[in-house]
DNA sequence: CCTAATCGGTTGATAGTGTCAACCAATTAG
DNA sequence: CTAATTGGTTGACACTATCAACCGATTAGG
């Protein structure tokens, strides 16, 4: 029974969360969608840096990845710069203009945060990440198709 | 920056756990998708039991319930039976077969399960649940449009 | 070199999911 | 009896995920 309750949890969690996000952002009258943000934040944790970059940090799909910038770069929040090396690729930073507006999208997470972690101590926040992880990483281990394989360490 | 990494790894977990479970589905060649079980499991966590029940259990909207429970109409896998009491709302059951194919669910998910709970003691997972609920209840309880204040923890 | 395979990115299609609102019929409240 | 409420249905739409085909640039092999 309890993988039951684990899952049902997992699900209520994650939709909460969600909301709470969905619901802060627009309290703050941005009107950005959690995937743009999140695609927002992988970039600027990596900045400059490709779509590959983006889809493989957020593991999700490169053509909806190329959707979420294309709305981005209309909206003035991103930029697209050519690679040096690769003419395939595009470098992409924040404008100004996305720069500010992931300050305030830090601010309503904070909040939302803040709401969600009543009653944690650090602790318990820690344990929460480190179990999130592992499980992850438990999950993404048996993932045969996996596109990104990246065993060949050259052994020169 | 927690906040940052704490809504990724949340995002990752869920999609690799929802992913794992599609797979597992498709592997025992149960063709439902996710929030279809999930409803499946409501009802049998209470059966017999109204759409408004399942509703409220699983956190979603009634005419997503509908829609569902049309299907595992169609597919046989419930079934509808008048509610002696009130003419609007109909008592849903398991069918046999509804109650096989749970079966078969159980099994998926408790191999899903053991992958994912792997290096993690009963304690870490008691720990995760219990961390997942106090968040769930903190982001509900700012909800300021819920309509149903009674809590209903139902520690099963 | 030239060709073939690969890679980064784009586009299209489709399905699943979440949300809102309008609506109907049964029930309840005033 | 009328009005409000409730359980359920339906429609519409946005967001998200997944798969496949495709293009131009790059790389690998001959």
């Amino acid at each position: 029974m309890s993988e039951t309750t684990f899952g049902e949890s997992l699900h209520q969690l994650m939709h909460a969360y969600k909301r709470a996000l969905r619901q802060a952002y627009a309290d703050a009258e941005l009107d950005l969608t959690v995937s743009h943000i999140r695609t927002l934040k992988a970039i600027r944790g990596q900045m400059p840096c490709t779509a590959r970059a983006i889809a493989q940090r957020t593991q999700r799909d490169k053509g909806q990845i190329t959707r979420l910038l294309r709305d981005l770069l209309d909206a003035n929040i991103i930029v697209k710069a050519p690679h040096p090396e690769d003419g395939r690729s595009q470098m992409l930073s924040l404008t100004g203009h996305g720069r500010s507006l992931l300050e305030s999208v830090d601010t309503c997470e904070r909040e939302a945060h803040e709401q969600l972690s009543n009653g944690m101590t650090q602790a318990d926040l820690d344990a929460f990440l480190r179990l999130s992880r592992l499980m992850i990483s438990n999950l993404k281990s048996r993932e045969s198709r996996c596109p990104n394989p990246p065993p060949d360490l050259t052994p020169s």
